[in-house]
DNA sequence: GTCTATATTGAGATAGAC
DNA sequence: GTCTATCTCAATATAGAC
């Protein structure tokens, strides 16, 4: 006889559910979402989900927060290797770019909350995250321009916001299935790559 | 004494409605959103606001409606002004950015909703609008493309997307009281500019 | 763990007085 | 035109049986 050492079972049943919570999220909101949704997607009834979660907000939470806690922690690593400021700029966009493929909803969810449900006091862990993710690339950014490998005539803040409009807007018309990541990398580099690196 | 011609008193407070309702549409959100938080900003109470308006989709109707009819014309003028594809597509992305910052609650609200409340069958009207603006931005790519004044190693559908991700991006993170327009169209075409265009 | 049944709340909408 | 009062409905959440 073993103890039942935190049953796999229902930490399946935890991970099912999230799985079609984000989905359902991602694609119609969260506030659009119900749990009755959820239920019918996991293929349980409502009333159910509330022996795994609290409530609906710790359904979300339990979906953003390891997404946000890895993303962090790939982002610093990123900054921190070896390698001059326009390498680590590629990476840092090529981080994002691969946050946003291996946890499309996540991402997806995050970037359409923040002006809604994450405006919330409760979700300041998630505005704290987007913001050292800022600081993070613009640390980056001004490094490059004072050593004179990044265009110097735009402003870090600004030079960042294209990039992230650009990963974010990717986010909603990407379709892994025709799309190819190296592609949208080299499209994306073709575009900006003369304008953000001086003398190619 | 005068007939009522269309009492100007009803019309002002039905424009104050919708400003009320875009401001906080846009602010947090269409479902996000209650009637009694509009009437308040009005200043009236919940109740009055039908009867002005038949319901709370009518309000985003009286908002909408205008605006993509006329963001439609402009777009429609840029595609058939005289000149080369170049300048049309620059006259384009201009025009983007012009609906963005005349209207910024319309257009936030556009953007934020079109995989949400705009997925209803109501709102076709809206989804076509955006679906024939992207037929005029890629029917000029590729033209520009096809007489060599455009980059051709891009597909036409992505350079469309790269530029309407940023116009989108934009609207998130633009203050009209601390940047400047001609800054911006500037540093977009300096950074896209060199990658857009062959031959600088 | 999941079900059924139900309590509770919040929001859209209406009726009729003023 | 706007208010007060109220209806209705949908959605979150709970209690207790199985």
């Amino acid at each position: 006889m073993v103890a039942a050492a935190d049953s796999p079972i229902r930490e399946r049943r935890r991970g099912e559910i999230l799985a079609a919570a984000g989905r359902l999220f991602a694609e119609r909101g969260v506030r659009e979402t119900t749990v009755r949704q959820i239920a019918e997607e996991v293929g349980v009834l409502a009333g159910s989900l509330y022996y795994h979660f609290q409530n609906k907000e710790s359904i979300l939470d339990g979906l953003m927060r390891p997404y946000v806690d890895a993303l962090l922690e790939r982002y610093r690593r990123c900054a921190e290797r070896p390698g001059d400021a326009r390498a680590k700029l590629q990476w840092l966009v090529e981080t994002s770019l691969e946050a946003m493929l291996e946890h499309p909803h996540e991402n997806a969810i995050l970037q359409a909350e923040l002006n809604r449900s994450f405006r919330d006091a409760h979700y300041t862990y998630l505005r704290d995250a987007v913001d050292e993710i800022e600081r993070i690339y613009v640390a980056v950014i001004g490094t490059g321009i004072a050593a004179g490998r990044i265009r110097s005539d735009v402003e870090a803040h600004f030079l960042f916001r294209i990039l992230m409009d650009l990963v974010k807007g990717t986010a909603f018309w990407f379709d892994p299935d025709r799309h190819q990541v190296p592609d949208l990398m080299t499209g994306w580099w073709k575009v900006l790559g003369e304008g953000v690196f001086p003398e190619r």
